[in-house]
RNA sequence: GCCUCUGUAGCUCAGUUGGUAGAGCAGCGGACUGAAAAUCCGCGUGUCGUUGGUUCAAUUCCGACCGGAGGCA
């Protein structure tokens, strides 16, 4: 597996990597799941790709939501498939959750009902957070004790896996901490050693992104009817572009937007990433390193007697 | 040249009827089990432009100077 913030060389390692173990990639990135979105997501080009089998990119179209749960059942299989076939998986990617929950095969509580959660969402707006909290206590102390009556998302969650199931998301959590993880994986994260190199590696990137014509393909994406509640559309810099599209922004401003909103990203990834003890971290002086970084992967692997 | 307004945290600004000041954003740290490039939480000492004066005490009042905006000519 390997793993970093935004701009740090995933791919070309990936690629790499592949060559070198005789392996498959599976890409481990909610938004590259979506088609039409390439240039905002640094989607990896076929010749980036080097004739290197990808999975798990382009996956379903914008106007779908797809989820974590979607994603361990599609990578699961095609990482299987890839392993029955005598070939080594390589996860690449920057999705913190669903990395784990695919080397995990963790099992997530079911949401048939839709309607379900709307209803949940209204009471929330109709009672307010510290109320929702103070009902969850009622069932599910465990849980209420975690969160936070702002995090309306999980606090709704929470209240979604009761209703559903009967159990309480605390006890479906560690039922399924319980489980043995289902890939045995070595974890590699890259990084650069200075912040500040990386978050200067992110300007430059984002300012490729513009020149290679991410304006356009936000327009074209407004063009298919594509709005910003798609979930795709949670990717950062699409709603920048498109209101910079749309006059109501200054394309120089929604630049600078898009390279803030991505650092604060690649700093949240950090934060995910920094908590796991079992990580072989990589980190660059300068730029990047294909070749450095194969030799230290490669010397992880054999450490940890993978090959 | 004269007049008016203005100068407070990296940025935008609030405030102190005189007892050395606080928000948003940024930044930093953290959380994270079906939206995760999402969502949420925590962290605010800065010569209150400079310099004199009044005062027990001034960022707050008065003067001068410097910078910015506007007006008059």
């Amino acid at each position: 597996m390997i793993t970093g913030p935004t701009a740090s060389g995933k791919t070309a390692l990936g690629v790499a990597l592949a060559r070198e173990l005789n392996g498959e990639v599976v890409s481990a990135d909610s938004m590259q799941i979506y088609k039409h979105l390439d240039i905002g997501t640094a989607k990896p080009t076929a010749a980036e790709m080097g004739g290197i089998p990808h999975h798990m990119i382009d996956v379903v179209s914008p106007f779908d939501d797809y989820s974590v749960s979607r994603y361990v059942d599609d990578a699961t299989v095609c990482a299987d498939d890839i392993i029955s076939r005598g070939k080594l998986p390589i996860i690449v990617g920057g999705t913190g959750l669903y990395i784990e929950s695919l080397i995990a095969g963790r099992i997530f509580a079911p949401t048939e009902n839709e309607s379900v959660r709307a209803e949940l969402n209204d009471k929330y707006d109709r009672i307010g957070g510290g109320q929702m909290l103070a009902e969850l206590a009622k069932f599910d102390p465990v849980s209420a004790e975690k969160l936070h009556m702002n995090d309306k998302k999980r606090v709704v969650r929470a209240f979604e896996v009761y209703e559903l199931t009967g159990k309480t998301q605390s006890e479906h959590d560690a039922e399924t901490k319980a489980i043995p993880p289902h890939y045995d994986a070595l974890r590699i994260a890259l990084d650069y050693a200075d912040r500040t190199r990386l978050y200067a590696r992110i300007g430059e990137r984002v300012d490729e992104m513009v020149d290679t014509g991410f304006l356009g393909e936000a327009k074209d994406l407004l063009k298919m009817g594509v709005t910003r509640n798609h979930t795709s559309m949670q990717a950062i810099g699409y709603r920048e572009m498109m209101d910079a599209a749309l006059g109501e922004m200054w394309f120089s401003d929604a630049v600078d937007s898009v390279k803030q909103r991505s650092r604060q990203y690649a700093k949240r990834q950090l934060t995910w990433l920094r908590r796991r003890e079992d990580i072989r971290w990589i980190s660059w002086d300068e730029k990047p390193s294909t070749a450095l970084g194969l030799a230290l992967s490669t010397e992880f692997l054999r450490e940890a007697g993978y090959i």
